[in-house]
This record gives C-alpha cells, sequence and structure tokens, in this order.
DNA sequence: GTGATATGCGGAT
DNA sequence: TCCGCCTATCACT
C-alpha cells in the first residue's frame, strides 16, 4: 500500500535483484499473460509517480505495474519459494524470486502506450526531470481544494495520502483552501518540502514528518509511529492531541479519501502561508 | 469465522 | 460523490 516513496525503492530492489538476469516468468493465478516476458533478459526499472515499469532487454514491451491499494510485492533469496496466496506474477531470477500478489495493474504495453501513460501522470518530485513550477501553474489555475490536487496523480505523481496530509500540516494551510489561493512563492514552499520529505522517506524507507523538536506531544507521549512505520503529525491521528497545539485533530473523507488535519494550526482563512513549525 | 480496514484508481451517476 | 475492484491482516466473535 506504497506511495511513491516505495515503489522507487522497489524500482532499485528489483534492479539489483534482477538487472542483467534471464529470468523465468509465471502467473499462478493466471491472471497476466507471463509467458511473454518468460525467459527474457531483465533490463531496467523506470518509475513514475507510483507507476513501474519493467523493460527488457530485446522486447520491445514493457511490463506496467501499478498496486493500487491491495498490491504487494514479496522478493525473498529462495530460490523458489512455495506458492502461497494469489500470486499474479511471479519472476525467479538466479537465487531470488519476486511475487506479486493483488496489484491494479500488471500488463504489457507497447511503447506508444507508455507514452500514453507518462503523459497523463503529473510531475514526480522524486524523478531527476521534475518540474514543480508546472504543478504550480496546475494549481494555481483550479478551484479545487489543495488537499485534493496534491493527490491528483496528474498534477503530482507519485505523493499520496500520508504526504499530502503532512504537508500541509507542516505549512499551516487549510486543506480545503483552493489551488488558484495559494501563490507562486507558497507554492516554491510546498513544493520544496514535499520533495525533501519525499526523498528522505526513499532512504529511511518509512516516511517520517515530524520535527525533532516535537517528538513528544503535549501528553508527553510520543509521536505516533504508524503502520508504515513512521512518525507523524495527523495522518491516522483523528481524535488524538495535535503534537503542536493540542487540539483534537480532525478527520473528513474528500473526494473518497480519509483526509486528516488540526482546526487549529490548519485555521481557514489565513491569508499568510508560512512554515509552521 | 466475520467484518473492518488499507498509503489507489477508474467508471458510473 | 459513490461504487467496485483487487488482497492481506488484524481485531473481534
Amino acid at each position: 500500500m506504497p506511495e511513491g516513496h516505495a515503489i522507487h525503492r522497489l524500482g532499485h530492489q528489483l534492479e539489483q535483484t534482477f538487472g542483467g538476469q534471464k529470468i523465468a516468468s509465471t502467473s499462478p493465478q493466471g491472471r497476466f499473460d507471463a509467458h511473454a516476458v518468460d525467459g527474457q533478459e531483465f533490463g531496467s526499472v523506470n518509475v513514475w509517480g507510483k507507476h513501474l515499469v519493467i523493460g527488457f532487454a530485446t522486447l520491445a514491451e514493457v511490463v506496467h505495474v501499478h498496486l493500487g491499494i491491495f498490491g504487494r510485492w514479496s522478493i525473498s533469496t529462495q530460490p523458489d519459494p512455495p506458492e502461497t496466496g494469489t500470486i499474479r506474477w511471479r519472476l525467479l531470477g538466479d537465487g531470488a524470486t519476486a511475487d506479486l500478489r493483488g496489484p491494479m495493474a500488471c500488463e504489457l504495453l507497447l511503447p506508444p502506450e507508455l507514452d500514453n501513460l507518462v503523459a497523463r501522470l503529473g510531475t514526480d518530485p522524486l524523478r531527476s526531470d521534475a518540474d514543480g513550477h508546472a504543478a504550480g501553474e496546475r494549481i494555481r489555475r483550479s478551484r479545487a481544494p489543495i488537499a485534493t490536487l496534491l493527490m491528483d496523480q496528474s498534477v503530482i505523481a507519485g505523493a499520496g495520502n500520508i504526504f499530502r496530509a503532512e504537508v500541509l500540516f507542516r505549512h499551516g494551510i487549510d486543506p480545503f483552501m483552493p489551488g488558484q489561493r495559494i501563490d507562486e512563492n507558497d507554492w516554491q514552499r510546498i513544493w520544496d518540502d514535499l520533495a525533501f520529505l519525499m526523498h528522505q522517506a526513499v532512504d529511511r524507507g518509512r516516511i517520517d514528518t515530524v520535527r525533532p523538536h516535537h517528538e513528544p506531544d503535549v501528553m508527553g507521549r510520543p509521536p505516533r509511529v504508524d503502520e508504515h512505520g513512521g512518525e507523524v503529525y495527523v495522518y491516522r491521528r483523528a481524535g488524538m492531541p495535535c503534537l503542536v497545539c493540542g487540539t483534537a485533530v480532525e478527520a473528513s473523507v474528500l473526494a473518497g479519501r480519509n483526509l486528516f488535519w488540526c482546526p487549529e494550526c490548519q485555521r481557514p482563512g489565513s491569508a499568510e502561508i508560512e512554515p509552521h513549525v
């Protein structure tokens, strides 16, 4: 259940594990045409946002994987572990196995289809070609809430529910503020911070957003360590005291997704956007 | 065993 | 704005 940082890590790991190897490919579940890449030489992995794309040395097609909310990779150093659960795609290399379960997409794409996919994605803060300025222009043209825009993959690719909640908190921004009210300088700060947080999450393998001097909350308890293993200000802390001001963190559903924020630290209507903490 | 839940997304309404 | 899909896990009975 990853955001972009986890997909970038996976990309590195798959490349390290299988790069240059002739791989065996099966679909125990039968829902992927795994035979098409069976025996191919594993090439390079490319990631755009939450989309992972595997190329092969002498094949025009690539394999496109999107995990969605349920998908998981498990990579083991066993040569051919027992098949448990529902495995969409099993990749076997020299002494390693990668199993893919429950992805939203696992499919072969031709180059033009890949081009289409990339074209409809916004900029990815984790890529070297990231263009925060373009994302800012999109945001300033929209009346949609900033919390919606940050998760819109055609605006920014790779940020998900945790990063949007946390970056808005760190800048004291009301999540319902329309994109058009965020000026260029404000956006620059948000973008830089988002890129920083995401890069840090790639390095650490977890999302940490709490600044060191906020480590204990106002009740003297340590910040929440979430399921994903990181320390966060508001994500999934509904009803718990804000780590900065003690106000109960609020939650609601926006466009079908849980949204978390501090109603005090992220007060609506505050014209000034300053780095909050 | 059952039900709720999850870091996502696309399509219908 | 809602629904459906894909799967594993965990807190309950």
